[in-house]
RNA sequence: GCCGGUGUGGCGAAAUGGCAGACGCACAGGACUUAAAAUCCUGGGACCUUAAAAAGUCGUGCCGGUUCGAGUCCGGCCACCGGCACCA
């Protein structure tokens, strides 16, 4: 910025306070139990110290910030805004006495690191504790009140030791659809086995006998199907960590595979690289059992709709019902999924996906050719493809046909590429007259279209109507739905078919499991061994929790093997254990960490357990169950505000935690542009580092700004000019405080001192307009205004109008000749959260004024703001035409004759009726006239 | 296409259905200064009159509605931003 006047000294009071927070260790939240030294500021603030018990403890705040992946760059103006406001609400709900958990760490593991050692060699641990150091040292520099003494890093093993103790309770565990929830695997080993020994604990579980019965029919010996290898199926198989060899999506650029939710418009969200199918071996996490008590528990918290609606797409319940149809001339019959069983008497044809299992069966001899060519054809295409051509549909006939069941009619079979295998079963009857697609293609390639809904708009063309309305040309020889409106026709069509067991009612959802391994170097390895049984087949076993941390060997190259295994393939000493198993080489994806880092700064230095119980009772209980405000950015929407949310109820069900959901509400800060109103980019060049602002403008008006931009959620640009404006403020906020002279003086001394400290901001003096005087009735209406908009905002957190009422206030209190101590102090209490150091500097040139962090916060008086006079604006027909200066408590009739008397109304009222006077008491008069 | 959000001065924005534009930026004028910076004071939506003022008219994306009164509520559009998308 320009060689301005500094408005006062924030370089010297911005590390002055920052050291004392420090040193105090002021903003440390105490657990239940701990030791609480007398002298600390909390202490003081409750009249507590020593052990004390949960009860004797104030009521708990426990307020989180994403934490962030210490990149290679440094912070820049956008990543403190979320930041601010929780600092901002910290430290609020301390001066209103709530303990207050607020804590910070480091999502360190990640690609970019790895990367940088793939290029150079320097170990990621390395480059992840420089950028950690930075992050550090820039997010100390603005201030923030977090406890330090919780915070963690997911790279540390003493944290991922407890990330991979989670995988195990994930891997030891089965989902039981019965009870609705995570159990332990021995119950299903349990049931399973020849000789159970807790029969009571499963006897009524109809799940658990049904598994059993299932198993029990199976011989009990070595040879072919027997009883063993299905109880090992039954039991890999419902494990909710689980390893399969499906079709995943792979990046080739990045060497691993990905994750659904990490592939956008078929292409990676890291590096936006090309991904293809690619059938591989893989761990994943049965989240799609979950998807149920993910979607309901939504309505349970505080959340934007936005944000939930996001998660309820992603998740995509659909409810329907399943239809067989059986092929024509073969026993086989092909499951379809449909939300509109009303329309089968419509379902002119049917649709695999290409990769439906039984296409190649059912390819009639002279159109194997032809299927064979479309299926080589779409397995070529990238999924980017198959979406991006959507345009036109394509498709061919397989030759065969099937019955439709309503009404014994053949149709043929084609298999088109609009069709996923992924979906419902990766087969459709379609309905070419009420369904968009369906429609396309029965025009491309001239298939019969059937109207089976009339639209209750009798004008509206049932060609392609996808909408209710009653079912038409829908009776067969056993079932007739023609007449009924759509809501009723499903559900009798589906009662028939249920009863002729020719379909069921059933529910799909978009969401498919966790694909939860990565072929990656800087990531948790999976406490996970590989070994051969006697005939030779591998199969895999977990590690015992004593052998955890499993950590990383040593490596020298970071990239995958010649032949595609994961970097950590090249540890022959690591992978190959001495009993001859060998350890699985993939390991955990980033959100791994991420998935439960909120509950270990509860209890971040525990040696015996990822979170104690106490401590976890603590914090997350209460009404408002979880983490009580929840602030940071949308891009992780789906990923890791799903997945953390799937680990935690996985986590309740075993009774780790108490509540079912980890995070009670939840904010989204919005955007902060580039000055040219673009997002913020290297490549643009419109990134503004945290630094710059910091070192020309103070920590605190970079804070205040980032809060005077706008509401919190929403998109803003950054303007330099702006944050000098709220510099401005802080300089006048200075001089309201400080004497002059005296600064002047202080000012003199810094430029010819030879080595300028702290010592010299005690030449400053206060203020002698600031006295201990009673305030006048102007001055507390002033202050007590101020105390009611700044705490209304808070809690609705709208910053931006709360600073702009110390503004006003500001404004105000420079014009008063004698400035009441009282009056000063409490606006210091109420910008405190705000511009903390500032206010801590000026707080402490006040005579004896005690801890300004856990100062109380002011209490509004609203006796103060009453007034005497008030101005009543006069309306006619709605138009302002005067204001009246009145008594607050007028009567409404002598209010009514003095609007109607007023100059400036009646010449528009003369010669007219009036048909109605309307009086908001206080608040305005409104005169109708004819 | 579907879902969510947002449209208000030159700019960021503010307004429990009740005086539209608080607060701030930028700008203009003035005071202080040899001068500048900083600071302090004053001004301002548009239009129309006017020497100036006062008065008046219009004004919150567009069209319509409810109401004594609409930026705010309702219906229908348009634009932009974000998310999802051949999901049967």
């Amino acid at each position: 910025m320009s060689s301005s006047r500094r408005q006062y000294p924030f370089h010297l009071i911005e590390p002055k306070w920052q050291a004392m927070w420090d040193e105090q260790q002021a903003f440390r939240a105490f657990n239940p139990g701990d030791e609480i030294p007398a002298n600390h500021p909390f202490a003081q603030r409750h009249r507590i110290s020593g052990k004390v018990s949960a009860e004797q403890l104030p009521r708990k705040f426990y307020i989180l910030d994403m934490f962030p992946y210490p990149s290679g760059a440094g912070l820049h103006v956008g990543h403190p805004e979320g930041y601010t406001a929780t600092d901002i609400l910290a430290r609020y709900k301390r001066a209103q006495g709530f303990n207050v958990l607020h804590p910070m760490g480091w999502d360190a593991f990640g690609l970019p690191a790895e990367q940088y050692a793939v290029k150079t060699g320097q170990h990621p641990r390395k480059t992840t504790e420089e950028n950690i150091a930075t992050f550090k040292r820039q997010i100390k520099s603005l201030g923030f009140s977090y406890d330090w003494s919780r915070e963690i890093a997911t790279t540390d093993p003493d944290y991922f030791k407890w990330t991979q103790r989670i995988f195990l309770k994930l891997y030891n565990s089965y989902y039981d659809p019965d009870l609705k929830k995570a159990i332990p695997i021995e119950l299903l080993e349990d049931a399973l086995s020849d000789n159970p020994k807790h029969q009571d604990a499963w006897q009524n579980n109809r799940y658990l006998t049904g598994r059993r019965e299932y198993c029990m029919s199976h011989p009990n010996d070595s040879k072919g199907v027997n009883r063993p290898k299905i109880r090992d199926w039954e039991i890999q198989v419902n494990r909710l960590a689980f390893v399969t060899e499906a079709p995943v999506w792979w990046c080739e650029e990045l060497g691993t595979v990905l994750a659904n939710e990490e592939v956008v418009d078929g292409k990676s969200e890291v590096g936006r690289f090309p991904v293809v199918r690619k059938p591989m071996r893989q761990w994943m996490l049965r989240i799609t059992k979950y998807a149920e008590r993910l979607l309901q528990d939504l309505d349970t918290i505080d959340w934007t709709d936005s944000l939930k609606e996001m998660q309820r797409n992603w998740i995509g319940r659909s409810e329907g019902a399943e239809v067989d149809f059986q092929i024509a001339g073969s026993s086989e019959k092909i499951r379809v999924f449909t939300t509109r069983p009303d329309t089968l008497f419509g379902a002119t044809y049917m649709v695999l996906a290409p990769e439906h299992r039984l296409v190649n069966q059912i390819a009639a001899a002279g159109q194997c050719d032809a299927v064979a060519k479309y299926q080589a054809d779409v397995a070529k295409k990238s999924d980017l493809e198959r979406t991006e051509l959507a345009k036109e549909k394509t498709g061919v006939f397989t030759g065969a046909h099937a019955i439709n069941p309503v009404n014994g009619e053949k149709i043929p079979i084609w298999i088109a590429d609009y069709v996923l295998a992924s979906y419902g079963t990766g087969a459709i009857m379609a309905v070419p007259a009420h369904d968009t697609r369906d429609f396309e293609f029965a025009q491309k390639f001239n298939l019969p279209i059937v109207q089976v809904v009339q639209p209750s708009d009798a004008k509206a063309d049932w060609h392609g109507f996808v909408g209710d309305g009653t079912s038409v040309n829908s009776t067969g020889k056993d079932i007739s739905i023609t007449g009924l409106p759509t809501a009723e026709a499903k559900k009798k069509i589906t009662a028939w078919l249920e009863s002729k067991n020719l379909g069921r009612q059933t529910i799909n959802y978009k969401l498919r499991d966790w694909l939860f391994s990565r072929q990656r170097y800087w990531g948790e390895p999976f406490p996970i061994v590989w070994k051969r049984d006697a005939d030779g087949n591998l199969y895999h076993e977990a590690l015992p929790e004593s052998a955890l941390p499993v950590l990383p060997p040593e490596l020298t190259d970071y990239k995958p093997t010649a032949t595609g295994e994961p970097p950590l393939a090249r540890a022959k000493e690591w992978v190959n254990l001495p009993d001859g198993s060998q350890r699985e080489t993939n390991t955990m994806p980033q959100w791994a960490g991420s998935c439960w880092y909120y509950l270990r700064y509860l209890d971040a230095k525990n040696a015996n357990a990822s979170v104690g119980k106490e401590p976890e009772h603590y914090w997350m209980s209460g009404k408002a169950a979880g983490v009580d405000l929840y602030v940071g950015g949308t891009e992780h929407a789906v990923l890791h505000l799903l997945y953390a949310r799937f680990w935690h109820k996985v986590l309740f069900d075993l009774g780790y935690v108490s509540t079912p959901e980890p995070f009670f509400k939840l904010v989204n800060q919005g955007m902060v542009l580039g000055e040219d109103n673009q997002k913020m980019s290297k490549s643009r060049g419109n990134v503004i580092p945290v630094d710059v602002p910091v070192r020309d403008l103070g920590t605190d008006s970079l804070r205040l700004y980032e809060m005077f931009m706008g509401p919190l959620e929403m998109v803003k640009p950054w303007s330099t000019r702006g944050v000098e404006g709220v510099y401005r403020f802080l300089g006048r906020v200075w001089r309201l405080f400080v004497d002059e002279k005296t600064e002047t003086e202080f000012e003199q001394a810094e430029t010819t001192a030879a080595n300028p400290g702290l010592e010299l901001l005690d030449l400053i003096k206060l203020n002698p307009a600031i006295a201990d005087t009673a305030a006048t009735p102007g001055q507390l209406k002033t202050l007590h205004a101020c105390i009611k908009k700044v705490t209304d905002d808070m809690e609705g957190m709208r910053f931006n109008t709360a600073i702009s009422a110390l503004m006003v206030f500001v404004n105000e209190a420079m014009t008063w000749e004698k400035k009441p101590v009282a009056v000063l102090r409490a606006f210091l209490v109420l910008l405190q959260p705000f511009a903390p150091h500032l206010a801590e500097e000026l707080w402490a040139k006040l005579p004896a004024s005690g801890n300004l962090a856990y100062a109380p916060w002011p209490k509004f008086d609203p006796a103060l703001l009453v007034e005497n006079e008030i101005e009543i604006p006069v309306q006619v027909n709605g138009k302002l035409r005067d204001v009246l200066k009145v008594p607050v408590d007028i009567a409404q009739s002598e209010l009514e004759a003095l609007a109607k008397n007023s100059e400036k109304v009646k010449p528009y009222i003369e010669g007219k009726t009036i048909k109605k006077i309307i009086i908001v008491p206080k608040k305005l008069v409104n005169i109708a006239v004819a």
